[in-house]
RNA sequence: GGGCGUAUAGCUCAGCGGGAGAGCACUACGUUGACAUCGUAGGGGUCACUGGUUCAAUCCCAGUUACGCCCA
């Protein structure tokens, strides 16, 4: 027997050990003979991430397409497996060290820190993919794969090395951005801008040469900047050519305050003649702008910065270069140096205003780039790193989607992706840490670079090189944790060994993500995939939504808005959870999120499990060899018939990733005609005499719910394999567990006939259930029907469902007339005219009320049609069988009304 | 500043060139032993605003307003 009541929290644990155990996820598992293989690579999460609302929603889209397709016999191979996450882990692990007040990570050294990295790893790492098990995921978790396996990295090494060997790889003193708190050179993508209530300060530069006046603006020039810090690396001074009042300056110097050294004023047009003075001050050394035309006037480049961010002046040999200071200068220099760069800021400012060199100061509302990750604000900063050349490898990337090879969906995200890869810039792919993937590098003892995958390879390169054995040193730095996800879609799966596993499975079929790393992850995986796999990663690319909170917020801890998905599968049960996901995934649209929803569709599991339950105790079991294309009742003939339009609704929204549309058909069919209807207008058939209709309902009803099952099970996965179970203990034995079995096979299941025969009986029952509630007929009373100028149709439906109008519409008996009776409250359906003759029960003012209402708004749909059927252009110009379809709107309408009239003069 | 998106019932959202929809909430009534996590019926909308295209616009186009996101 079914339990009484369906508790998730009881049944999802065993259900998933059974799949899990009996490798129902495994690649190709249950596929078909001769199948097409279908692969979603997962997007890796972090190692040391936990799910939050939006893992969830993606993990159930895929997991929804995943085991559709398994459903439909596919070779289905979903690839689980996380990221190694450099700065993250690294950063919880030092946090570890420093909580435990042992030595850090410096104290340690690189060999035992790692240690201590694996052994978090291997205690704590990777809790998020046990989450994914909560909410049902069906990935096959015996090839769980992890960037930093042996495997992958060896993945990383073949491609960096063989990237460095095109010259697509190569090392280069640029500026990067530079992460103070961290030390590590991050990527631009890595850097958030935030908007920041910062000053402008205005400063006077002294012209070389003339004696300063703070009266005389002559004397001087004034320079705008938000980090007067950054003047202690000033090189030159940037000024329009176009600039009258500055070009007879230009070529002159200017004598700096605080280093005193000479700066020449230049023309570039990276100088705004409308912005503050018109003049920039140009620091190479420590802006992106400034670098560039510093390349342009042949200025210097000074760094004025540690690498955690205070002042380097003092032993600092680019600095002094060129310089000979006072007494006074040296002591200024002594304080400001190793001073951190914002109480430089301020000692700087402090001493420009003593020195009456401040001219103003500006409140200044600007955006001040942020490290993601430390959260402090960086610096460009000037250093020797790793770069790829992007814009090469994007290419390839660009034409495929431009010539669909690879498609976005929805289609718009193709310009995000364009854009960006059409102005990418080299991607600075080294990191100053430890954790990550060390890049394969030796230096000679003159600084020569042997790029190799060993380090004896690396000394044979070098051998060949110097003539001689030397001694090498590798490159301590590690790789950007996207560079081995880049990889992802192949390293997974053997590469770059020839394995059965990549031919089966490469290319992938989808990718599923959210917008945010369009850039970081699937431009590269697009670029990395067609470099050295030829062919691009995946042929779509499913791009969702946010998950924000009931009011649109964005979830984030501080609000303290967040949903919990935990939670959610805790309160309501993974299967609500994931059909409120589904449902509301429409493309192109934020979801937001109210638990309202959730709680509608835990009703719905509810629903589902009381539908079963009823159907079991009314022995509805599985027939064998049932052929729902034999079945002769309307009832059972309907239901087949609309079991099959269910099912082609879902199909067709899942194959267009329209999930929201294939959840809510599913939702509308189970509940809302199987639940609704067929199981309602089954029961005077379950309780009737005639036994062959009885025994044909109920091998239908068992067809329809296992149709039902495989058609909800994508989306529901627990509850729908705990009913198939449960309905597999009678009747003939299952072959295996729903996830394995098949999609419904309902081609050539519709049947016009049957749908308009059960149109017209929900009409009618509805029709006299309106009536009974708006006459204040009592609920339990049941009321005689009369009925008048019937078709011989009619009178033959109103024969076969009389059991059913009966039952449904508390009817007693139903007569044909050539009369209405009098002081009846009366509706049309169809060619016939339908009474309630009830004078007793009705209250006849407010029957005309009612009728005249009716007939009010009929007047309006009439006048509406006929004045579109007047117009001669419009007769003209549409489509005749729009014309057509108004045409026979207006006179049914007319039919309606002229019946109701009628009804109306009956009553007086 | 550039780009994208969204404005439809009280709320959360579908839809879409020719008849305004769902769920929740609300109102009324609950009867038939699957289900009160339910059933039946009902009320509720100038489809943001202004123009345009069209025989026809909630839908297409342009602009406005508001909100959101991405990029600089």
């Amino acid at each position: 027997m079914i339990e009484k009541h369906y508790e998730p929290g009881a049944v999802e644990g065993r259900i998933y050990e059974m799949w899990e155990t009996s490798g129902a996820f495994a690649a190709g598992a249950g596929k078909a003979d001769g199948s097409e293989s279908f692969t979603i690579v997962i997007p890796p999460p972090n190692v040391t991430g936990s799910l939050h609302i939006g893992h969830a929603l993606n993990n159930t889209l895929q997991d929804i397409l995943v085991r559709f397709e398994r459903l439909r016999g596919k070779d289905v191979l979903w690839q689980p497996g996380m990221d190694h996450a450099g700065i993250a882990t690294q950063m919880m692990v030092e946090r570890q060290l420093a909580e435990q007040g042992g030595p850090g990570r410096r104290d340690l050294g690189r060999e035992k820190f790692l240690e201590k990295v694996w052994e978090w790893k291997g205690q704590s790492g990777g809790k998020i993919l046990n989450q994914l098990k909560r909410l049902g995921a069906s990935c096959d978790w015996s090839r769980e794969r992890f960037t930093m396996d042996e495997g992958l990295s060896r993945a990383v090494l073949k491609v960096f090395v063989q990237l460095h060997k095109e010259g697509l790889i190569y090392r280069d003193k640029r500026l990067v951005n530079w992460d103070p708190k961290l030390q590590t050179a991050i990527s631009d993508l890595e850097v958030e801008q935030r908007e920041i209530d910062g000053n402008l300060w205005h400063f006077r530069y002294r012209l070389e040469g003339i004696a300063y006046n703070a009266e005389d603006p002559s004397t001087y020039i004034v320079v705008a900047t938000t980090r007067p810090e950054t003047m202690l690396g000033d090189t030159g001074v940037a000024v329009n050519p176009e600039d009258e009042r500055y070009a007879h300056l230009v070529g002159t110097n200017v004598l700096m305050p605080i280093t005193g050294r000479l700066i020449p004023i230049v023309a570039d047009d990276y100088a705004d003649p409308d912005a503050g003075s018109g003049a920039v001050k140009i620091t190479p050394a420590h802006d992106f702008n400034d670098f560039e035309v510093g390349k342009r006037a042949g200025l210097r480049a000074i760094n004025v910065m540690h690498p955690d961010g205070r002042i380097s002046i003092a032993d600092n040999p680019d600095f002094l270069e060129g310089l000979s200071p006072n007494p006074m200068q040296e002591a200024l220099w002594g304080q400001l140096d190793g001073l951190d760069r914002f109480e430089a800021r301020a000692r700087i400012v402090q001493v420009m205003e003593e020195g009456g060199m401040l001219d103003k100061i500006e409140p200044h509302h600007h955006s001040v780039p942020h490290g993601d990750r430390g959260g402090v604000p960086v610096e460009p900063y000037l250093t020797d790193q790793w770069f790829v050349n992007a814009a090469e490898l994007a290419k390839p990337a660009l034409a495929s989607v431009r010539e669909g090879r690879t498609t976005f969906v929805p289609r718009n995200w193709e310009n995000t992706y364009f854009s960006w890869l059409e102005n990418i810039q080299p991607w600075c792919v080294s990191r100053q840490l430890w954790w990550g993937h060390q890049i394969p590098a030796w230096y000679g003892p003159d600084g020569t670079i042997f790029v190799e995958e060993t380090e004896a390879e690396a000394h044979v390169a070098a051998e060949r090189h110097y003539g001689k054995p030397v001694a090498l040193e590798r490159d301590p730095d590690v790789l950007d944790t996207w560079f081995s996800s880049a990889l992802w879609p192949f390293s997974t799966l053997g590469w770059p060994d020839k394995t059965p596993e990549l031919a089966t499975y490469y290319p992938t079929s989808v990718l599923v993500t959210g917008f945010d790393i369009i850039f970081f992850w699937v431009a590269r995986m697009m670029m990395f995939g067609l470099h050295f796999m030829e062919t691009e990663p995946f042929s779509t690319v499913y791009v969702h939504a946010l998950v924000r909170d009931e009011n649109g917020q964005k979830m984030s801890k501080t609000k303290g808005n967040v949903i919990d998905p935990l939670d959610l599968v805790e309160e309501y049960g993974a299967d609500a959870a994931r059909f409120t996901l589904a449902a509301m995934a429409a493309q192109g649209r934020d979801l937001k999120l109210a638990m309202s929803r959730v709680e509608g569709y835990r009703n719905f599991v509810t629903k589902l499990w009381n539908a079963a339950r009823f159907l079991e105790m009314n022995s509805c079991a599985r027939v064998e060899g049932f052929d729902p294309r034999t079945v002769s009742n309307p009832l059972d003939r309907w239901i087949v018939s609309a079991t099959a339009r269910a099912v082609a609704d879902v199909e067709r929204g899942l194959e267009d990733y329209k999930f929201n549309e294939a959840a809510n058909s599913a939702y509308d069919f189970v509940w809302g005609t199987f639940c609704d209807w067929f199981v309602e207008l089954a029961k005077p058939v379950f309780s009737g005499e005639d036994e062959a209709a009885r025994d044909e309902t109920r091998a239908t009803a068992a067809w329809c719910l296992d149709q039902i099952l495989a058609l909800l099970h994508p989306f529901m996965p627990f509850v729908t394999e705990e009913l198939w179970a449960e309905t597999g203990r009678t009747g003939p034995a299952r072959s295996g567990m729903l996830a394995l079995s098949r999609w419904p096979d309902v081609v050539r299941l519709g049947d016009a006939e049957s749908e308009a025969e059960l149109g017209w009986l929900i009409d009618l029952i509805s029709a006299i259930r309106s009536v009974r509630t708006e006459m204040n007929v009592p609920a339990g009373a049941k009321v005689p029907l009369v009925v008048v100028s019937a078709s011989a149709g009619t009178m033959d439906r109103i024969d076969r469902h009389h059991a059913a109008i009966s039952r449904l519409a508390r009817t007693s008996a139903i007569d044909a007339a050539d009369a209405i009776p009098p002081d009846a409250a009366q509706f049309v359906l169809g060619e016939a005219t339908w009474a309630i003759p009830l004078a007793d029960l009705i209250d006849i003012g407010a029957e005309r009320a009612r009728l005249g209402k009716e007939i009010k708004k009929l007047d309006g749909e009439i006048a509406g049609l006929s004045k579109k059927l007047s117009n001669p252009q419009f007769l003209e110009k549409a489509p005749d069988e729009v014309v057509a379809e108004q045409r026979t709107r207006l006179e049914d309408t007319e039919q309606r009304r002229a019946r109701i009239a009628a009804a109306l003069d009956r009553l007086g």
